[in-house]
DNA sequence: AGTAACTTGCACACCCATGTGCAAGTTACT
DNA sequence: AGTAACTTGCACATGGGTGTGCAAGTTACT
């Protein structure tokens, strides 16, 4: 007769855990610098040999795997905070939120365009995917938000259009406030806004402001 | 004394002619679909091996940059026809002009993202950008155009909005008069124009519409 | 202080893409 | 019909990234 042990299989040593974590991040910066970067390069910005990468993932792909894994985590606790009436004002919620998640929407993006994690980054996006249609289909009923293009076309360009942003964060250095200000303002401008109607509603709703601290 | 000959090395045969064409159009194809194809894989669009690749450019780069250099021209020819006083209709001109040369403008920007061409490609690309800048700097005096984002942002955030059109013309299916209007309402949208108005602008000039035949 | 966990460095095999040399075949041009 | 141009297929070298095995060193935990 034998014991049978716990499932988990043993508690991972602290360093070990640091380093896992150190990898994951190194991953984060640098797949957003270079999304072919090389495991060497990871490694590297992590503070590690390559070979110790093999310690924690068995491959290239579960570590990408695993960046989506968390990614698809943070936003969605982001988009949970999401809810409101208006869908003007959610599609500014959702692009104030993906503010926040910026280097880890960047990278699943990024990884979503190449190699085979695509469906899996694909089903992970598709909650937030989900909620920027419906918002987009609420407001073109009520036509605030232009009518004349597909729901579903429109919401696609509303990705490229945050992703924009989040690209230009990357080229030039943009405070937190003023990002969040620049991707509310394109990703409404994409969806028909004047940019007149868009700052009367940035100025009408001071709870769209940045706020630290979470 | 030697006699002199042309500066002209020799005039290519016929089918080499052809072939060299083909060549750069299936690279146009291929790398549109997928940047880091490889030479086979173009080789292979334009129906020759590998090999004759390399009876037509010295490397992958010199194939690459020929793609940019014609990309170039198409679009300084384009761009030569716009010329208009009122900023936004001239956007407007540039966007629906680029709809024209999809295929070059969109592997120009794929190329110049990556590898070591980027520096030629921003060459080429400059006086299509120097004059979207110049359009959004007018606008902004005449505040047709967002002044609240610097001119310079909001022309690559442009840059950006105008690239996920060429985009979404590949995933679904877009004739030319549509692909036209919505890379126009995308770059209107982006600049800070309301979708009504940019409904009646375009009402208002029906020589903007898709017109064959160049 | 001792043990297991973890990292390192090196060696190696593997794959895939690029670039070159060369002989043999096909094709355009005159 | 003859010649040069062009393409092909193969072999080979090179380079860079991935994934694995193993021995030796370091570090966390008890």
């Amino acid at each position: 007769m034998t014991l049978v042990t716990t499932p988990t299989p043993r508690p991972l040593r602290r360093d070990a855990a640091d380093n896992r974590a150190a990898l994951l991040a190194a991953a984060r910066v640098v797949l957003n610098r270079d999304p072919d970067a090389s495991l060497e390069a990871i490694a590297a910005q992590a503070g590690l040999s390559r070979r110790a990468v093999y310690g924690h993932f068995a491959n290239r792909d579960e570590l990408l795997h695993e960046l989506v894994h968390i990614g698809a985590e943070r936003v969605a606790t982001a988009l949970a905070r999401v809810a409101h009436p208006d869908p003007v004002m959610r599609l500014a919620l959702i692009a104030s939120q993906l503010w926040r998640e910026l280097e880890s929407i960047r990278v699943m993006a990024v990884i979503a365009l190449r190699g085979p994690l695509k469906p899996y980054t694909d089903d992970s996006l598709r909650p937030l995917r989900a909620s920027v249609l419906g918002a987009i289909r609420d407001g073109q009923r009520a036509e605030t938000i232009r009518p004349d293009i597909p729901a579903d076309r429109l919401a696609r360009l509303v990705e490229d259009a945050a992703l924009a942003v989040l690209e230009e964060s990357m080229r030039s250095v943009l405070d937190n406030a003023d990002g969040q200000r620049l991707i509310i303002a394109t990703v409404l401008g994409t969806v028909g806004l004047g940019w007149r109607d868009v700052e009367a509603f940035i100025a009408a709703h001071p709870d769209l402001a940045w706020k630290d601290h979470d």
